[in-house]
DNA sequence: CCGACGAGTGACAACGATTGCAAAGTCCGC
DNA sequence: GCGGACTTTGCAATCGTTGTCACTCGTCGG
């Protein structure tokens, strides 16, 4: 290609990336030959030459999910303005598959790494991580959804409704969310001073799953003393109430209502709709890919970044629906 | 590293690759050494050498949508446990992005690529391309849903529950899917012998939108001669037909009947639970990298493989629903 | 005892780009 | 016409691995 250009490979390499050390002539020459040939610098030549490999990898614990997907779009779209590549690996929410995700891109020699960890990250990376979502305790580079602030305000909102008897269908146990969320919820059940009832607090699986949800709320709806609203910590959580409680022949909001954190696709379809707050997912990525650019850049790290939530009000919760 | 085994590099190389040519001794040493020192061959250099990235690259058109999402982890799936790391670009619909980003794949060496083509394929690559869901119909190597099956499915269904005014709502023309369907309703519409309407006929925008399909299904419900029942060639779509019949103030399914190409997520929680043919996103993307693999190992590529659907019979088409 | 042989190892040259440094070319003023 | 300054170019080394080739040992058959 250099010969094509009539100059040496040198030249080349600097033409083609804009350094002003090559004459305007030359320049044109060498673009010239490139396009002719269709030919496209190796990076991987350049990546190991420079050490630094214009990617970034993404672990999730699963790419299928809204979630998840929504988050790693987020991120996809500012890494790759910023001219970098995204390697995905789903750690299918295994320490171990985890651990093994991240050493393949360690040896894949990413620039850095986005992490919403499962469990299997075990300092020290040689590249930065920042991590989302499911937070590490111990790192630093942190972005996640304002757990605490949600919760309250889904709390708030059924006891504006004058709900006392108020259940929490969680997360699994183990994640950031899911511990956020749950202690917020028993915070504010102590601060509105309600007696702390640990048959109203249930939790869903490692997934999250609308089943395990279903089992936790049909538990909840056989309740002698049968709360009058409920919390769920996600949208499928929400969903796997809401069946339950239609199989048990409760209607929603009129005998129990129903409040969701995270706002399911089609929310306002459902019957009934469903009260939730405002999605927050892509923007986790996107900030988490910025933060990672910040510290790629060299920035000092700003330790933790909160996304802040809206309530969306539709009938499941017992408002009249579209006001 | 190779030093602190007390061997070469290539002696190294060749332990860490469990290549027979090393002693057993020296290969425990190597790996106590690699181990000790938390080494990772550096996969770049070794892709270099070997002109073999062990990456391939995925372009969809927004990762961010549940068949995409789904689509992706099928087939990362499946070439990470063939030892692939998989890179993922969005086209966004846009044939310059997604030339861009086969572009940036090619810069980056992939060893193959699995593309949603959104028509900015130009042949030929310089590796191997695996096209699903959006084919390019030059080019071989073929993954995409069993559409005429589906479309003729759907439509025997509702024919059977005595419907003729049978309308259709399909995504935007010029991919395979929209098209396939659409030519799949047409051929069904002639063999049972009805009068072609093409007031009947209506499609979505670009990215097969809700919104699109509510304007779509609202012109419909509008219509002098209202049609009985309505095919939609998408989740998407036939929730926001469903959006607008219920905006018309019909009812699903006495008034107007509904069927989806697609099953929408928590299409059974809908109000009417929808009928609609089984999800193959996933098995498409597994279908595609599984193919792409074959590709990789030399075989000569079958043109085109097609995933059956099923249908799922719930109540907006009529039937009495649990059956 | 010698040569052939095989196993195990190391030296060395790529792979294709980048980069510091030196050399060549250009231009100016004196 | 010459030295100095500046611009443009090429040379050669380098990034970490892999594949080829040659070399060193034992071992074994003749």
């Amino acid at each position: 290609m250099a010969a094509a250009a009539g100059v040496s490979a040198s030249t080349a390499s600097r033409a083609l990336r804009e350094s002003p050390l090559v004459g305007e002539s030359t320049r044109l020459r060498v673009f010239e030959a490139a396009r002719a040939l269709g030919f496209e610098p190796n990076r991987i030549a350049r990546s190991l030459r420079t050490r630094s490999s214009s990617s970034v990898g993404v672990v999730v614990p699963d790419v299928a999910t809204v979630f998840w997907a929504a988050a790693l779009k987020g991120a996809q779209d500012v890494l790759e303005r910023a001219g970098y590549v995204v390697l995905v690996m789903s750690s299918e929410r295994e320490p171990k598959r985890e651990r093994a995700a991240l050493r393949t891109l360690i040896a894949h020699r990413v620039d850095g790494i986005l992490l919403a960890t499962t469990g299997g990250y075990e300092p020290p990376p040689s590249v930065p991580v920042v991590f989302f979502d499911r937070l590490d305790p111990a790192a630093s580079g942190r972005v996640a959804p304002a757990n605490v602030e949600g919760m309250t305000l889904l709390f708030e909102h059924l006891r504006g409704h004058g709900h006392t008897r108020i259940a929490f269908v969680g997360g699994h146990p183990g994640s950031t969310s899911a511990d956020e969320r749950l202690a917020a919820f028993e915070g504010a059940v102590a601060r509105a001073g309600f007696p702390p009832r640990s048959d109203y607090l249930r939790h869903g699986d490692e997934a999250w799953s609308e089943a395990s949800a279903e089992r936790a709320a049909a538990a909840l709806a056989a309740l002698h003393e049968r709360p009058t609203a409920i919390i769920a910590a996600s949208d499928a959580l929400a969903v796997g109430v809401l069946r339950a409680l239609r199989a048990a022949g409760l209607r929603v909001p009129e005998d129990v209502a129903l409040v969701s954190f995270d706002d399911p696709v089609f929310a306002d379809l459902l019957d009934p709709p469903l009260t939730a707050l405002s999605r927050h997912d892509r923007e986790i990525g996107e900030l988490a890919a910025s933060m990672l650019l910040r510290l790629l850049a060299g920035e000092r790290e700003p330790a933790e970044v909160r996304v802040p939530l809206e309530l969306i009000v539709r009938r499941s919760c017992g408002c009249d629906g579209r006001g």
